[in-house]
DNA sequence: AAATAATAGTTGATATATCAACTGTTGATA
DNA sequence: TATCAACAGTTGATATATCAACTATTATTT
């Protein structure tokens, strides 16, 4: 059997690791208090305020009860709030408050300045090319 | 911004993550009781027998806390055996069981066929391609 | 050789993730 | 409309990950 290190999938994961090991260091530096998950569903809630928690969950590939308690912490950190549904009382809405408006406002050039630092010397080409062998592969697991 | 459904990284992260579920699922389907990554360090040992809990560590990307329990339970399972080092006190000697071989040796078609599963339908172009910028992300994100 | 730094590994505290069982609500259907 | 299934979210138990502080040992410096 090949070794570990020339494993497609050992490559792919090591490189997701060290990116988000990269993002997460940038946010601590920088004085944001927040995982790069907690960033995930912040910035997912600010794309769609109707999202309900199992969707959050779905999207950042967590379970429900995992995204119960993130959403926990995001609202004692006073980024979101909770409130009554308007037509199902099983729901939450979940809605970002001004707090939460202004992390994102801040954050949100480091992020993109953390992309650009990941992919950089990376030419479009190649990055389609590798875009197109992920959807395959997300594709081949789903069956 | 782009959405979190448009941006690389977010597809990224999607491709591994549920690559490493069907892994994992089809191990627990097929009665292995162990997990992923407990099966990288596995593999890591028997392709090199001298490598320190630490550089099993840094091989999966967890400290060396994590490694000490992943081990523990290892061990436990009697896959993997632990003993003085010839050399340094500090150190342990990691061995794998026959046991542990034993799983190696049924686990190791499962584990190839996963891999052809999840790159069915890719060329070698696109998947050299995708090596290429997983490389140069991780050099990206080493500096 | 003594002092100091670096290394390998462990431990306890804490954070987070996952599972299964649960509540309450809504939707479907008979 | 009464019944039952499906759904949204929570909770407690448990597993695992991470951090910081620690011990013991080995390596380096002076």
């Amino acid at each position: 059997m090949q070794k570990l290190n020339e494993i497609f999938f050992y490559q792919l994961e090591k490189t997701i690791k060290l990116y988000r090991r990269y993002v997460q260091a940038r946010f601590k530096d920088q004085g944001f208090g927040i995982t790069v998950d907690q960033w995930l569903v912040l910035k997912a809630l600010s794309e769609n305020t109707k999202l309900t928690q199992s969707d959050l969950a779905e999207l950042v590939f967590k379970d429900k009860a995992s995204m119960t308690r993130l959403i926990e912490l995001l609202v004692l950190k006073k980024l979101v709030q909770r409130a009554a549904h308007e037509t199902s009382r099983r729901r939450f809405k979940l809605t970002i408050t001004e707090k939460g408006h202004e992390l994102i406002a801040q954050i949100t050039p480091l992020v993109k300045d953390n992309r650009k630092h990941g992919l950089h010397g990376i030419s479009l080409a190649e990055l389609q090319t590798t875009e197109q062998t992920l959807k395959k592969i997300i594709n081949n697991c789903n069956n």
